[in-house]
DNA sequence: TGCCTGCATATTGAATGCAATATGCAAATC
DNA sequence: GATTTGCATATTGCATTCAATATGCAGGCA
């Protein structure tokens, strides 16, 4: 390692990487995701291409093409000749995503006994400690903000990519619903509870463990969603 | 029930449902999944947009909006400003999608066993005895088109409709890879095991066993897959 | 000879325009 | 007065056009 060319010497300057150039369609559809997460483009609203593009400062072209991803992402359908309207989420979606969620999860806990970094488990566990303050504090949002980063960052350390990218996309879908925030009120504590258990499970690579946890919390989830709602959860198994 | 008023007696009349309109870029997707599938378009291939438009017979706009479902599908990448390409499955990617087929058609089997009629049973026994005709003649490809079309069917009958499409979405970018096929030869006895066990297990409703049958059954495929690709089943791991 | 630069061509990205379809309202008919 | 029919408007679907970017090759320079 002596020292190097000095025609080399360029390469070896921080650039930042390299700049991404997104183009047009990309960026409309991470503003429409955006847009439908935070609820301003509210649940059944039609949209028309035309007044979208005029806010957006697009033409109808990229957005329609956004609209060809959203919908096969499901989070807007599209209806022939007559325009596009963000999907509306019936309880036996958001029961059977449920309890697809918790499956993927399931496994996805126990892959990361499997193959997270020790580094990974406690950065889990400093996520997990800084969730537990703003429990202490009862600061609902940012609890919530720092759940959901816990269990996107369970799939993550998973190491499976396709694992990840469908969780991802229930994940999307579940987020921007009606019902978000609906779960958590009801039995926080026990929903905190799942969460110490669940980061001693991954510390101590106890995959099965983790595994039953896991599915427990997001199943039960379902039943937190359905009281709030006034359903009986059983009714939809 | 007396005689309909004469001016009612149209709705009797079977029209054979609404006359469903598809759009151009609907069948465009349609067509291209297919061709994907049967291997006209390879994998790795770039597409230049105009020529398809040329084949195919429609312009560039209901083309482009395909491609953006497609890869939302991942069945195509996008490079920007470089066209399409249809996606390469790398042994990883394969690994990593049977890995969660595994378990989503686990859980599937287990809902079947709750959810699924006796007729539907029925049609599964009989899907199977087929399947078992074309074994014992050795009939490769009819023997791998029953297969699959079994196993779409319990995903069917679990009644879960988040559940169907995203295991469609998997099942779809498996059949048309290379590996289409490769995982029979190799131990096709024991894949006709399971399904035997697996069809009892349904009869009897025992979701317990069904799930851990399938589970089984696909993580033996990747075992039946990596062995024909030369590849310890076990480095994927 | 090998590499770099600059231009010509090919191809994609986005905007616009036109045709087809749906929607809403008013007039006509029973 | 209620229902239906026909027309005007609004909106989407698709084709075409224009602009931006990438690709490949020829010529210049060390």
């Amino acid at each position: 390692m002596a020292n190097p060319d000095p025609a080399e010497v360029t390469t070896a300057i921080d650039l930042g990487g390299p700049i991404e150039w997104r183009s047009l369609h990309e960026t409309v559809v991470a503003r429409l995701r955006d847009l439908i997460a935070e609820g301003q483009l509210p649940e059944g609203s039609r949209i028309i291409e035309r007044e979208l593009c005029d806010q957006l400062g697009v033409s109808r072209t990229p957005l329609r093409e956004a609209f060809k991803v959203l919908a096969s992402e499901g989070l807007v359908e599209i209806l022939p000749n007559r325009g596009a309207v963000v999907t509306r989420l019936s309880p036996r979606e958001a029961h059977d995503m449920l309890a697809v969620l918790a499956r993927l999860e399931a496994f996805a806990g126990e892959l990361a006994c499997l193959h997270a970094t020790d580094d990974e488990l406690r950065g889990l566990r400093d996520l997990h400690e800084r969730m537990m303050e703003y429990y202490r504090q009862r600061e609902k949002l940012e609890y919530f903000r720092i759940n959901q980063s816990i269990h996107v960052e369970i799939v993550r350390v998973a190491r499976n990519e396709v694992l990840r990218s469908m969780h991802g996309r229930l994940h999307a879908r579940m987020k921007r619903s009606r019902f978000r925030g609906n779960d958590i009120p009801d039995n926080w504590a026990a929903a905190v509870a799942d969460h110490e258990e669940l980061i001693v499970a991954l510390e101590t690579r106890n995959g099965r463990l983790a595994h039953d946890v896991l599915r427990r919390h997001i199943e039960a989830s379902w039943t937190r969603l359905a009281n709030s709602l006034a359903i009986d959860p059983a009714s939809y198994d």
